[in-house]
DNA sequence: AGTTAAGCGAGACGGTACGTCTCGTCTTTTA
DNA sequence: TAAAAGACGAGACGTACCGTCTCGCTTAACT
């Protein structure tokens, strides 16, 4: 009775959308995407877009969680120190780029919507928190954190440092920030 | 010669401008705020508007400058850590009341227009830094905190905890956490 | 071996597709039927119907002949006058009821849908005629009407005027109108 | 206070946007004519003819009456039977030309838009009437006709009959045919 | 006192995108 | 193999804002 009734989707359909979502994004940034560009692109009805999402933001999202290119690599040198540097560096490159300055657009437009908001915390910053996890517990268990160390917090201060300077404060990411912001936390400021 | 002929610009109008503005803002958000709108409740002409501002985002940053509430006082007890900790927690708690979520919105449309963030930058991020940087160029003289400190590190690690969780990860900002993100920064993390 | 293989052709199915046309004109009038409409309350396939119909106006014709009630019943007094009189007076309140209001409509399209305009010249209008022929025919022969009486031309006089009325004057046709119509045109206007 | 406020609406607009609804309808017929295409050809916004006109049919309508060929001369001949048969015959000729086809595609959509209804029965419809009125009033004022002759069921007889053929039945309008309708109302058909 | 330049409200306008609707076609599965 | 379910491209709908552009009126400073 249930399952597959009716045409199926066409997944070309869905891909077009996406990959011309994506490039549009690309080209001339997330305030001048259209969903009537999109459609153009695509070769499709714009009603075909409006029926699989609800509006510009998540087809946007989708897009970019479609096509962003291939993960960064989690880092495991033995040392955490070494790793948590070397893979929020490795964020703060991707941000700075053509492709990462296209998220934190998302991010911008996040705030005046909560379902994007939703969308890109589950899907690109979740994921990403998790391997951070992944690099600080295994410090602690090694030894070389403080045992009762507070890896939600721990994240919050690397990463939040990187995304400010991104987003709030507008100051460039200059070589060596990363390390210092890591140094800074790992040896603390107190005298 | 120059001078000023013609008629004066009027006060009361620009007043109405930037009130109607700041009104509308709290009361539909960021994206629900248009030119057209604010014109309407200001008894005013769009293009007295746009004679004076070139665009929505502009009015808006100036209606907030204009309209929002007296300054937070900048702590002084004579210990780094309970005036930082006073300082931040004084703009977590902001940056969740209604007035500050929409600060917030601004950020966030901040990232598809450039002219926008060097507004909230210069006129809101950059006074509230620079008390920061009082606060803790005085721990610094008063031997509280390391003589090679990086004030502008500091800055950086602990509010853009506070942002980080605001505009990316979404995750509340429970009571006691601006403590701990401040201790664990004083500490280090290091064993 | 050819007869007939797989799935006959449903009944049921060409009735619920007349019927919900019928329905639907009723209800909301020609202009905002649609075959989306007709489908769903036919629960049948919109493919379905473009299969057997080439288009709405001719479901809607369909639905209307297959629906629209009891003929009215052809009055044979042995006077031409009474005859026509009666003949056109039920045309005429007919026509000003809820159901006949719907073949106007019917006209009104099919002004612009000249395969409609014969569908309603064939299968509505020239039976009418015919049956208003064979009364005035009769006047003719029992020596109540001139006997190089022009049937058609009288036709077109007697009905032309209340279809006038209905249809482009827009004005009522109110009680004893149509006696009115048969006694100018029996007797002539001229002294 | 009042009189003149704001910018002056722009004739040139308000002709262009009726010259190219009456281009297009006489290009494709009322059924195909879109005020996005009106808009397209007028060099104007949609919100434009929106703002002046509720809808499709008065844009016609009015650009009908706007740009439609010169008004009919009402003939004076000193006899009723010739100036009647005269003043039908041109109506008769006029709708089944080009630009009259037109006007019964207008009534058709009358059918369902009772607002378009009441615009061409004001301006289209009763004109002509009064012009029939006066036509036939003089032929009673001359003795021609009945002193009692009911003047509106005359000019419903004469043009319902011409009107019944181009909008019902269908049937062309041959030579003669308005001749023969004009006679046959003088002399009565009662033997 | 008269002239002149600018401020300003009212509102028209071309343009662009919105999100919805219906059309008519096409592609599956189900009976 | 007929039919339902439903995806799809096309394209018009009517609305909302954008930013620009007349207008005509006001208001002051400069003649």
């Amino acid at each position: 009775m249930t399952g597959k009734r009716g045409r199926p989707r066409n997944v070309e359909t869905q891909n077009a959308i996406l990959t011309a979502a994506y490039e549009l994004l690309l080209e001339n940034g997330f305030a001048s995407v259209t969903i009537e560009k999109i459609a153009e692109r695509a070769q499709v009805s714009k009603a075909t877009i409006y029926k699989w999402w609800p509006n510009k933001g998540a087809v946007i999202m989708d897009g970019y969680m479609h096509e962003a290119t291939a993960r960064l690599p989690v880092p495991d040198t033995g040392s955490v120190f070494e790793d948590i540097e070397l893979h929020a560096s490795n964020l703060a490159r991707f941000l700075t780029s053509r492709e990462g300055k296209v998220i934190t657009e998302i991010i911008g437009e996040g705030q005046s919507d909560p379902a994007l908001a939703v969308e890109y915390q589950t899907r690109y910053i979740q994921p990403r928190r998790r391997e951070a996890w992944g690099i600080i517990e295994k410090g602690v268990e090694r030894g070389e954190l403080k045992s009762d160390c507070d890896i939600a917090l721990c994240i919050d201060l690397v990463y939040g440092a990187i995304f400010y300077r991104m987003l709030v404060s507008g100051e460039p990411i200059e070589d060596g920030y990363v390390k210092r912001v890591v140094t800074s936390l790992f040896d603390g400021i107190q005298k």
